[in-house]
DNA sequence: TTAAAATATGAATATATATTGATATATACA
DNA sequence: TGTATATATCAATATATATTCATATTTTAA
């Protein structure tokens, strides 16, 4: 069998780069103590930006501009009331690894 | 209650700096490209530091220095064969969250 | 339509990180 | 002991990233 140089033999060890670029980026986003602290938060509930801010004490620029970080990978959500928007997780296989690691480096 | 300021209450969700160090790091070297296909090779089979350059295409100090990184995090580990040092994976709990990940990834 | 509140964006800065070429170290063996 | 092979380390560079201040946008309500 020829080699592909485009590696789409399903057998080949290595990774097809679309996949390689949605897993980095997805363990990216929880490679960073901030946005894991956010997404830890929201795996309890809903909150504002203002909120999360003040449950991290963080500043709300830093919050912002991780949640759209977050929001690009789909990884939250939000819902309007008023001014205010409500944040939320939105990738359950996201979660479950985080919360799964979050135990596994807890009791260890 | 009062808040404790250091956050070792269990109920508090934020996490404590040492669980947060520990995860992020272990995401953190989950996050780059070279060491995801890194790990993704050594999930099939142990592999000689040149084995891993020639498999994946990529030069023998760059290899060798994101294997000391995951050397460092104990999530690699290797055994001596006169010169050659053969490595393998260590951690069978990150090893899950990848390839979960990589499948997932892949079908959607 | 003006003000206030909540959030987002832009630009700057500081820090972290990945890769590389050159070189050092270590092991085996002639 | 000297040489070849495999791997590791060093230093330099380029790039990526997180945070911050200042400011813009959006929505609501007076």
């Amino acid at each position: 069998m020829i080699e592909d140089e485009k590696n789409t033999d399903i057998n080949n060890k290595d990774l097809d780069e679309e996949t390689l670029f949605v897993v980095s980026q997805t363990f990216k986003a929880l490679g960073d103590p901030t946005r894991i602290r956010i997404l830890h938060l929201l795996f309890h509930s809903e909150y504002s930006v203002n909120g999360i801010a003040e449950a991290l004490k963080l500043r709300q620029t830093t919050v912002s501009h991780q949640l759209r970080f977050l929001k690009n990978l789909r990884l939250v959500k939000y819902r309007r009331e008023g001014t205010t928007l409500f944040y939320s997780h939105d990738d359950e296989h996201v979660m479950n690894v985080l919360e799964q690691t979050i135990q596994h480096a807890c009791h260890s």
